[in-house]
DNA sequence: CGAGAATCTGTGAACGTGCACAGATTGCCA
DNA sequence: TGGCAATCTGTGCACGTTCACAGATTCTCG
């Protein structure tokens, strides 16, 4: 309502208590449970709709010493939060979660590495009763905040380094899957485009590669890029072809990579998925919107983001048995590119 | 902090006025303005940085009667918030620009057309001062709802029938420029692909076309198709190139309309942007994809998101001179497809 | 020097709610 | 019928802040 200037003022508890012949103590009851008559509940219920009662949040807030909402915090360069295709599920899902047990999802988006005192500020500012954390940092400073406060947080990924609860999808096991099953389908010199080694994502699905070859690894099919993007994809994959013209598949470590190395691989003449199988990661727009579509690993984002949420909420309702680590299955999907 | 059970009692502005030795009402002039002297002010300083004060966010709303907060209001369905290249922007300009003001964004994404009196309760619940909302549908409820509120809100984008403060592009401008600039680059015959003439953005887009090019006009030059799609454009510039074997430029309406487009010329035998010159509308990750890759039009998303946030700003200040609508710069950006 | 303005400070009253407490009513059983 | 428990209700206080008001001090100028 705010600033609606000569608006009608809102009803409180005390026009309803009147509408209602009752207290307001009896209407308080009403809301939060406790003895009443069933004559005065009904008399009550039909003054809140007769006068257009809605409780004061804030009200309700101070003396209740919590604010019913949780904060969605994305400590990355606002880059990631732009490209990122996950981070728009995470959103959905933790949102879905929160609303439906009644609380307000509050979003804080905190770009550059300086602002972390900024969000701690923040989280400290007691505007948010618990955090689902978005970030990728190695040790990342928040933690540390976190954990002065004892305010109620889920990470979601795993930067080591943390501590506290965490939702993450097993990267390993999901890349050894896909690799395994480009075995199955007969590919014989696999290699991989390796991004982002320094995050545990992209170190975790090298090492499900690597455990999917077993003696059949070979480091010289390995190309390292730096990030999860299309022109790495690309400029990669045409590495990887000059060392192994031989390749057969390839195993890319996001979709975007996997789009580039498909144009690359199309400028070299190879054909997919007729001369080299592609497998990409996140099933994201990506996945659907080349040709041939993707066959990904699904990150079930939306999962990601209502699990971290019910584990905030768990602790806030005061469960000690929120366990500290997540791990939600990421299936394979498999389209037409391998 | 909330939940923190043992958790040592956050410091009030009693405890900062004991501290400095003098009362409240002089702490509370300190934080909000008014006559207080020097030597008082600077005790005060040093006294809550001493015992770490921070105002509590309820008490303050309760007694100004606001919440400092801004909601976000998506009211699309999922897939749209995942897939709309554009609303991730529209989120962190919004988002930075609140939080400049000291206010905070609270998300709410609501999914089918049902939930609309979930809105309705929420923003009458007085969660929020006032609210920014995406939404494309035509006659959207919600505005009535807004209405009835006087709640200060913005739409970002112009769905026809509401009434309010709404923020968008000058789609014609931007048209007219791009096709100016062919016409500057040398190209003689150029055609359009215009899709969703029964939008705004569409019908004009068509126009700043036809401005452009005034006497040179040719309406058989102009492919009317019905989706922003691929395939649209694709199929349309097929049948626009046997209309007019000799065009040598095409305006399609979006990128990926211009996407589908080079396709059909690479298939056709046409050159780009050696023969004709293509360009595109939003600046998504298409126009990046392709190859060569797409001159577009740059949607300002971020830029939409803090115009739209500006202006609730703008009426919760009481400022009365708030425009209805407001129109954005989307400049253009030349790559390589013209 | 005194009146009035300007500057500074403390106190009380709200804001709307939840909760503890005490009081009132009823029901049950010895 | 008296006593005790169970059920129901009203009142006062607290949450932490802002704001209006009144009182206190200093400054300005006739």
């Amino acid at each position: 309502m705010a600033a609606s200037p000569s608006g009608p003022r809102r009803s409180t508890v005390h026009d309803v208590a009147r509408a209602a012949g009752v207290s307001r103590g009896t209407v308080s009851r009403v809301l939060n449970g406790g003895y009443v008559s069933e004559q005065a509940r009904e008399a009550i219920h039909r003054a809140i709709s007769e006068v257009g009662y809605v409780p004061n949040t804030a009200a309700r807030n101070l003396v209740r010493q919590r604010t019913q909402a949780v904060g969605f915090i994305v400590h990355e360069p606002h880059s990631l939060f732009l490209e990122d295709p996950n981070i728009g599920g995470i959103m959905l899902g933790a949102n879905t979660t929160l609303s439906q047990a009644d609380y307000q999802m509050v979003c804080v988006v905190v770009d550059t590495a300086r602002d972390t005192d900024r969000v701690a500020r923040y989280l400290s500012g007691g505007f948010v009763d618990g955090a689902v954390i978005v970030s990728a940092r190695h040790q990342d400073p928040i933690s540390d905040v976190v954990e002065r406060l004892r305010l109620p947080v889920a990470f979601v990924g795993h930067p080591p380094g943390i501590s506290g609860a965490w939702v993450g999808i097993d990267n390993r096991g999901a890349a050894e899957a896909v690799v395994t099953r480009l075995r199955e389908t007969g590919r014989r010199r696999i290699g991989m485009i390796a991004a982002a080694l320094d995050r545990d994502s992209g170190s975790d699905r090298l090492a499900g590669f690597r455990a999917a070859l077993g003696d059949a690894f070979d480091p010289a099919l390995v190309e390292p890029v730096d990030l999860y993007a299309f022109a790495d994809g690309a400029a990669g994959m045409t590495r990887l072809l000059e060392r192994a013209p031989d390749l057969d598949g390839v195993f890319a470590a996001s979709d975007a990579v996997a789009a580039g190395a498909m144009q690359a691989l199309r400028a070299a003449g190879r054909r997919v998925p007729e001369d080299v199988g592609v497998v990409g990661f996140d099933d994201s727009a990506w996945a659907t919107r080349t040709s041939p579509q993707l066959s990904t690993v699904h990150q079930p984002a939306e999962g990601l983001g209502a699990a971290a949420a019910a584990a905030v909420l768990a602790q806030l309702d005061g469960d000690q048995s929120v366990r500290t680590g997540i791990l939600l299955d990421a299936p394979v999907v498999w389209r037409d590119s391998a």
